[in-house]
DNA sequence: GATTGGTTTATCCATTTGGATAACATCATA
DNA sequence: TATGATGTTATCCAAATGGATAAACCAATC
């Protein structure tokens, strides 16, 4: 009777055998990126992990469960890249390049997919749904702290509705409005988002550059060689 | 064998009794917004329009027809919201909160829950993607006009990256990125919302005066009273 | 009032699905 | 080697689902 499906879900299941655990898991984000959330079934899973689909059951107490558990999977996949994101040097311009560049990876490894299937499905599966609230959270709030850093930074002076929540609430949701349509859309769209992202980024390149040259070693007070990186 | 569902429905179903024939597109809608895609059968469709499950076969020709039948219906509606936002007099800011109204009655009334039940089905249904993305296109390109004659009537200069499409595609987005936010979101994300969608109305309004100041009928020589709108 | 054609109902059926479980296998340890 | 825990398989089962269809109903027409 135990329902609670808490972060360590190996409270429930086994612990010993990660590997079928780990190939089960796979198959799951396997099948989702080739038939979508809407006709997942527990046999298919077990047969691309090659294993009987009772082992569903086994380790991960049910069909449910193991898309909570993709989830889980793909959220500490997630922080990773956020780290990643955050903790690197360069302007503003360059952590916009490199979150593109993570995003063109994760759209070919089929990640995003992965993530819109389970998105639609939140939409009606409240216990789905309470696993994407934190992390959508937690990313709104990554953006919205850059663009505060940003917008101290370059001191730019905008007209006052464009508060640092209400660019990055612009810049957050057009992000997901582009994952959605490149999922969806024809082979068209990407020359558009391309050319949308490269705008904010060249914006951003200027807006560095223009920082750099004001206070060239002002926002970099414990960098030993400030000017190393120039070239 | 006649597998083609044209436009008039009507061909391969019949046509007297438009009665049933609604309430189960209704119904079906209502399913949607209720209980998802996901879980969305003939037998619950049937039981909310009150009628027996094998009407549906009898009037569609099956539960995925009837599908696409729904979003065709929802079409149609959304091509006269399209008219009635373009046709309409007023700058550009006003047809901004023209469109802000649409949206919140389309969400409040579940309209904007169906596009993306139906949506998200079309990720891994090719028959639904093939009927939403000329209407994507559609929506698309309607922002790209109003933004390329906005950009054309407000002459402001920007960098060049941001051409009329970098825009258009922009807002596209972020519109519906804000939609699934919304949907999916908890109650806290409206505000932000809202609080961008003020900021670009109130730069549009800014924007609009500017004009309005500039050259006050320079932008409607054909219109014989120019400034019998004013008010 | 019998016929006809469209509409609706009740019912049946094959298939799919998630889950349960008994039987079996593997293997370390006593 | 016997034992018991862990992992795996082969089956079984109940429920849900989409669809098909014979029969019933009904209103208009001859």
């Amino acid at each position: 009777m135990n329902t609670l499906a808490t972060k360590d879900a190996a409270s429930t299941a086994p612990e010993a055998n990660t590997d079928t655990r780990r190939r089960i898991l796979e198959a799951a984000s396997n099948c989702l990126v080739a038939r979508g959330y809407a006709s997942l079934n527990v046999r298919d899973i077990a047969k691309d992990a090659g294993v009987n689909h009772a082992l569903i059951s086994y380790y991960f107490g049910g069909k449910d469960r193991l898309v909570i558990a993709v989830l889980d999977d793909a959220n500490i996949q997630l922080l990773e890249r956020q780290q990643q994101l955050y903790g690197a040097p360069g302007g503003f311009a360059d952590k916009w390049a490199r979150a593109r560049r993570f995003y063109e990876s994760d759209l070919a490894s089929g990640f995003v997919r992965v993530q819109a299937e389970l998105w639609a499905a939140s939409l009606s599966n409240a216990d789905l749904r309470e696993q994407f609230l934190p992390r959508i959270q937690a990313w709104k709030q990554l953006v919205l702290d850059g663009v505060r850093e940003a917008m101290q930074t370059y001191q730019v002076d905008l007209p006052p509705a464009f508060s640092a929540e209400a660019i990055a609430t612009l810049l957050s949701e057009f992000w997901l409005g582009m994952e959605f349509s490149q999922l969806i859309g024809a082979s068209g769209e990407t020359a558009r988002h391309d050319a949308t992202l490269d705008a904010i980024e060249a914006l951003l390149r200027t807006l560095d550059t223009r920082v750099r040259a004001r206070s060239p070693r002002t926002k970099a007070p414990h960098r030993p060689n400030p000017r190393r990186s120039k070239l």
